[in-house]
DNA sequence: TAGTTATATTAGCAAATCCTAAATTAACTC
DNA sequence: GAGTTAATTTAGGATTTGCTAATATAACTA
């Protein structure tokens, strides 16, 4: 699954957004997500699994709890394909603050 | 309709695509469309209208034909979304470099 | 004006999405 | 082991999506 069609959804979205401040427990995501979209655990499990099966998290067993954390490669793909349009707004910048701007050739 | 719903459909990314490249008759995309994707020509006019609807193009008349043009507002408010996730995978840059990276505070 | 070209809109359908309720799995705790 | 806690999975349904075919609108062209 793409990673836009994932990021359709503004719970997933959400559940990244907690996911980038550190792993949490698959109980404590269903608690935050459940009070702020009002959907219960299930729901919240079932988009857990998508975040999983498309690549944007990750899963670590600890006794009962399912500790879950952010994987951004997905991301990046977003980021990248961003690139093409950011010339219609960021500043001109010159060249060498260009090519830092973009992260790009940092070392060729 | 938010921005991420509307890129979710690889279509109406590859419009987007399209018209970064420059204004477009809706005829011209749906020629270049309906030979990637096999979609019929009624079809890609109801993929514009989506990108109208949501801010992401915007129509020109010019006699019969519907000129179309790329508004990017609300692919910077994706760009802004992603912005918090960038920390992942951008290199650590000094401070100054760091603030030319991101684009930000340019005159403050 | 009649025909043609360019495009949009509508109706209707198949497939996908996201939810709830119920059932299941697995690990702790007494 | 029995009960409880943590989480996933399944079944089913309402809603949304994206398509085609048909129709409509509007502007050129002979």
């Amino acid at each position: 699954m793409h990673a836009f069609e994932v990021l359709r959804d503004p719970v997933r979205r959400r559940i990244l957004e907690l996911l980038a401040d550190g792993e949490r427990a698959s109980g404590a995501v269903a608690e935050v997500i459940g009070r702020e979209f009002a959907i219960t655990q299930p729901a919240v499990s079932q988009h857990l699994k998508v975040l999983r099966d498309s690549g944007l998290a990750s899963v670590r067993v600890d006794g009962a709890r399912r500790i879950y954390a952010l994987d951004t490669s997905p991301l990046q793909e977003v980021d990248a394909w961003l690139e093409r349009f950011r010339r219609f707004w960021e500043p001109r910048l010159d060249s060498l603050a260009a090519e830092i701007a973009r992260g790009k050739r940092r070392d060729t």
